[in-house]
DNA sequence: ATATAATGTTAGATGTAGCTAACATTATTT
DNA sequence: AAATAATGTTAGCTACATCTAACATTATAT
């Protein structure tokens, strides 16, 4: 069940907006993503079918445990190409931001991991320290960073 | 004028096929990116209302100036995020092929001059000597890399 | 409590990218 | 040169992701 990048930013802004407020709307999603409400619905859908999230017509959005646990690696993966892009090669936020969103979509686990470990060393932290696995569990310090920047 | 990431594959193939034989037909495509006949078919018709090949049923394809202009910058492009998966941070051949060839289509050009001068320093080429610019011409570092690896 | 506003849904269209199956053209073989 | 094989094209389908416009539901305000 691999998701397609529109599919993962629905679900990323899903578990983004539910750690905000409880209560998420459609049109929230529509407007945080630039879309209308008619392809949020539809996306909605798509990743219910998925069984990701749970929804009933006109009812309130709820992630799964699946669609959880998909989302934070959703998410990791994303901070993990934006750090490098932004901390190792200085691409502009605008770009980073951009960019990691489809970037994520597309890398293997493998290089995933490989680019988290090279930017986590590049960047001085102790590599495997920091206990980042893909397929594990979020990765602290970069958390860390995340919070310390605001 | 953007194309899309399937457009860039065509084009980036008509050039390198190009390049061996003189006559390219629309068979050798399909072998080369596991598609249709039809389907090749399609993707010549859009790349010719772009103006990036010339083209009448049955007939040959041939390049037009534009299009080897940009066949050339998705091909540095391609082989810039190729070296860096594979030279930098050790992604597998197997990987870097196909992830380069998603990941080059949605590079901004700043991002990607960041990535082509960082991979060159990292890489112990001094940095901008070798003249590479994507907006301008074809990194002769790069192009003797790939020499030498055959 | 009803009218109005806000929010959510559905139907139908568009564009991209692929497919299969049928057909057309060109090349090859005998 | 006719038959066959190879190659190329077209039509019509599917799936995804988006849109607009019309409609339905729910919430808010008076």
């Amino acid at each position: 069940m691999e998701l397609t990048n529109s599919q993962e930013e629905y679900l990323k802004t899903i578990y983004i907006l539910k750690n905000t407020k409880n209560e998420i709307k459609v049109t929230e999603i529509a407007n945080k993503l630039n879309k209308t409400k008619a392809s949020v619905n539809n996306a909605i859908n798509s990743l219910k079918q998925e069984g990701l999230i749970d929804y009933e017509p006109y009812g309130q959005i709820e992630l799964t445990k699946q669609g959880e646990t998909l989302a934070q690696k959703i998410i990791e993966a994303n901070d993990i190409v934006k750090l490098f892009l932004t901390e190792i090669i200085n691409a502009t936020e605008e770009n980073a931001e951009n960019e990691a969103k489809s970037i994520k979509t597309v890398l293997s686990d493998d290089t995933l991991n490989k680019l988290a470990r090279y930017t986590h060393k590049e960047l001085g932290l102790t590599s495997l320290d920091c206990g980042y696995d893909i397929n594990n569990q979020r990765c602290i310090v970069c958390a860390r960073r995340k919070e310390s920047k605001k």
